[in-house]
DNA sequence: GTGGGGGAG
DNA sequence: CGTTCTCCCCCAC
């Protein structure tokens, strides 16, 4: 998953944005270059109408609908991953819309316009109660049985997810009592987050104020664990902690260390090859973070009931203790520190948390680094160049270069330019440049735009505007 | 900081 | 499809 920093999007960088689109995108309905849109269809000439035109939310769509297209061509050209992506007004409608169009595609989901339809609202009464990010197998089934006014039954036999019954959202909300503090005394319960009652009454009702955040630059744990048919032994435990161990160590190496000089491991030179060779420049390397704890969880499996059937149980317990220092050691041996985190550390733990001598046995063991204190010096998030940078490489350009507009696209409600005439005001630069052949006119390079104008008219724009631009200078460059 | 619950992919 | 493995966040103590 790869997570980009939009919201460094500003006003100022929108209201341009939203203008070239406004004025490139000849197509101003359904048929932009998203793979599918969700929505009432628009009235026959109500696209076409420069009246309905001009609405900030139809604009931002629009203009992310580019951005995702900008960006997963991006994505495959330079790393070669295909996506999916999903548009919408709120965190989860977008992840609910992605859905739609997959593998490869991209789905919109505009604005409601139409009569004071709500689009949005009728998108997600339709989904069942479970399918909802946020809502998992346990909550589901509360809502369910709240919903029924009776146990929800789900498909003995299946141990996961599956269920009978099928409670949409739009049954839930006609329910007479549905609201926030009903919910709230339903779901609330000891370790539910404050405010859960009203976080999901929000959610049915498309209100969804989740903010996007960083990507980070190295994960907050890495855990490695197996599951076993049988594993009731000390002696077995102690090989199966060595294994996991050995793993653990080398998933540190790969994820938690970068090259002194040059840049962070190359994802292709992750896998076997580059775990074959650690320690790999000794020299050179070092820790991006050193974790803080080590935990030993298991998951013990139940015993049998007196008619000779087993609970299935997913319960698990842990154990965390301070990481031992030795294991960010590079000279030694990855076997070796192995054995010794066992020897030194995890044996002990595994006596905590199972002090019989036998008795037990474990369906699963899991072994995990967390508390990551990063190392200073790093910039703070994983992204390379963000979107947001794109439009700062413009900001003198475009500071010369008002949009002077007549209010008509977009209300920004703050500091409009005066005059109503549409005018651009060329800056004086003009800033030809090659285009690749087969890009459809977007700029691959890794380098920074430069002011990234258009190469007829001079125009700056984001470089994902750059196709509409080009279809509005009536250059078919598809 | 530790231990447990719930969830996503 | 169901299952496994990994990672995430939240909360009480």
């Amino acid at each position: 998953m790869v997570e980009y920093n939009v919201e460094v999007l500003n006003h100022y960088d929108l209201e341009h944005a939203f203008f070239q689109l406004a004025r490139d995108d000849p197509t101003q309905g359904f048929e932009f270059d998203a793979t599918g849109i969700a929505g009432h269809p628009y009235p026959e000439g109500y696209a076409a109408d420069p009246a309905n035109y001009v609405g900030e939310e139809t604009m931002r769509l629009r203009l992310g609908s580019h951005l995702a297209l900008y960006m997963r061509h991006q994505l495959e050209q330079q790393k070669g991953y295909t996506s999916t992506v999903g548009i919408a007004t709120s965190k989860v409608l977008s992840k609910l819309v992605g859905n739609l169009n997959k593998p490869k595609g991209q789905t919109t989901l505009m604005p409601s316009i139409v009569g004071g339809a709500d689009y949005a609202q009728d998108f997600m009464d339709s989904h069942e109660i479970g399918k909802l990010p946020g809502i998992g197998f346990k909550l589901a089934q509360k809502l369910r049985e709240f919903a029924l006014q009776r146990p929800a039954a789900f498909d003995t036999g299946l141990v996961y997810g599956g269920t009978k019954e099928r409670i949409t959202v739009a049954h839930l909300r006609k329910h007479p009592e549905f609201s926030p503090e009903m919910l709230e005394k339903l779901l609330a319960g000891p370790g539910s987050p404050h405010g859960i009652g009203r976080k999901i009454w929000s959610l049915l009702n498309t209100v969804d104020d989740t903010e996007v955040g960083q990507a980070r630059p190295v994960p907050r744990q890495i855990s490695i664990e197996d599951s076993y048919i049988r594993l009731d032994t000390l002696a077995e435990v102690l090989k199966e902690l060595n294994v996991l161990a050995r793993s653990l160590i080398r998933r540190m190496r790969l994820d938690l260390m970068e090259n002194k000089d040059e840049e962070p491991v190359e994802e292709e030179e992750k896998g076997e090859v580059a775990a074959a060779k650690s320690p790999p420049n000794v020299e050179k390397m070092k820790w991006l973070a050193h974790p803080k704890t080590l935990r030993l969880t298991t998951r013990p499996r139940q015993p049998l009931q007196p008619d000779g059937t087993r609970v299935r149980s997913f319960k698990r317990i842990s154990h965390s203790a301070p990481l031992p220092t030795f294991v960010f050691g590079i000279t030694e041996s990855v076997d070796a520190l192995a054995e010794k985190l066992v020897n030194e550390a995890l044996v002990g733990m595994f006596r905590k948390l199972h002090p019989e001598k036998a008795g037990w046995n474990l369906s699963l063991v899991n072994l995990a680094v967390t508390n990551m204190a990063e190392t200073a010096g790093e910039s703070k998030t994983a992204d390379g160049r963000d979107i947001g940078g794109m439009f700062k490489r413009q900001d003198k350009v475009l500071k010369e270069f008002r949009v002077l507009d007549d209010g008509s696209i977009g209300d920004s409600g703050e500091d409009k330019g005066k005059g109503g005439d549409n005018e651009y005001v060329d800056n004086g630069e003009s800033n030809l440049r090659d285009e690749d052949e087969d890009d459809g006119g977007w700029d691959d390079s890794e380098e920074p735009l430069d002011t990234g104008g258009c190469p007829v008219c001079g125009m700056p724009l984001p470089p994902f505007a750059m196709h509409a631009h080009m279809r509005f200078h009536g250059l078919d460059i598809t």
